[in-house]
DNA sequence: CACGGTGATGAGACCGAGTCTCATAAACTG
DNA sequence: CAGTTTATGAGACTCGGTCTCATCACCGTG
């Protein structure tokens, strides 16, 4: 593929980051970007749609989690079809060596409205692929879109606390830990006690 | 408040969304919805932040929704509080005359990504502020979460079927169609249920 | 009725994001 | 080695968005 100096997209995610972090967001320019690749800005366009898309490129995600999703076993019911989502994920994208570099963007991103906009569609546009994937098992729509929004959530919360460099959990463990606090905690929405019940045991938080 | 010519913020919004229905979102310039408007490109700036903005100026639905949930009977279970903040906003903002605006602007948003985007952002700030209402009415922080991602699923499709013009029914009585039906389907989707304790009556719906 | 204050607007310079076109040089093909 | 492909560089160009300064309408007060 890379036929000069390789990982030119590679290099610019990095260089991107680096100056992101240093000097903010807004005041990097995408040729302060490119010119610590070593490339023109011109190229930057060529490898990435904005300026923002540049700490998105690599969009494993999706189609790990699809296809995840679509071949966990036939039994399984749509939140477990889920888990097995998370669990490549897991496998094949939050794995240790990928970690110290998702902790300092999950940070920069968090610092810029802009940045915290592409991640917000980009979660939706992952719910979506995975309501669709649930419902290609046979769940009915609705159904399925719930299980993608719970599923959605479980791997916030999983993001979240592996991005806390105190755990060292492996991600799928963390998701198996939250989906499980996810749907604990369903129940307790609809109805029943109006207030907290002093009788029922607090969950293993 | 207004001084020259009233509604400046108002002309503005439907300049916008009639060239953006005529012409698309990216072949109108800010320039051409100024003067539609019968103002200068810099007054379009010091009312809306930016040219996307101009299509979720009217942001009454995060305080209505806050405080609608916050307000809800005592008693209220968490997704009881949520029915009563979609309520809100169909007696306060999804009224019927402001229907045949949405749709177009609904119709407008769906045909550009950069607006799609901007959407995507509105609903997760608002999602995470329903779940903070939800968590102030003493609810734990993981179950407030859920109720606030069904109570969005709910919204979402309330929304969907409320902007379909052959469909007559207010906006809350939709909402309150759609949390049943969203209610209704989650027990379906985990198959073999750790904690829901089959002994409990199930809640008044 | 004049006068000054306030606030919304207009005009336009300015910077950077993003597009587009053309040229160039490296790599593959044979 | 010749021809093609492909990633890149260079730079012009449009538009979004910021900023500054001037202007004009309204309001109050004397």
């Amino acid at each position: 593929m890379a036929r000069w100096e390789p990982n030119a997209s590679q290099r610019l995610t990095d260089a991107a980051l680096e100056l992101f972090a240093e000097r903010g967001y807004d005041t990097t320019t995408v040729l302060d970007i490119a010119q610590r690749a070593g490339l023109a800005k011109s190229t930057f366009f060529r490898h990435f749609q904005d300026k923002r898309e540049v700490l998105f490129g690599e969009n494993a995600l999706n189609d790990r989690l699809v296809t995840a999703i679509e071949t966990a076993p036939a039994g399984a019911a749509p939140l477990e079809a889920v888990a097995c989502g998370l669990d490549a994920l897991g496998r094949d994208v939050f794995t240790p060596p990928y970690r110290a570099f998702t902790v300092r963007r999950r940070a920069v991103i968090e610092a810029h409205p802009d940045l915290q906009e592409r991640e917000a569609l980009k979660g939706v546009s992952l719910t979506a692929s995975m309501a669709r994937a649930v419902a290609r098992r046979g769940v009915p729509d609705l159904a399925a879109r719930v299980a993608a929004e719970l599923g959605m959530l479980a791997f916030r919360i999983t993001y979240e606390r592996w991005s806390d460099l105190s755990n060292t959990d492996a991600f799928g463990d963390i998701a198996r830990q939250a989906l499980g606090e996810v749907q604990a905690a369903v129940p307790s929405v609809y109805g029943t006690p109006p207030l907290r019940p002093a009788h029922r045991r607090a969950d293993r938080r």
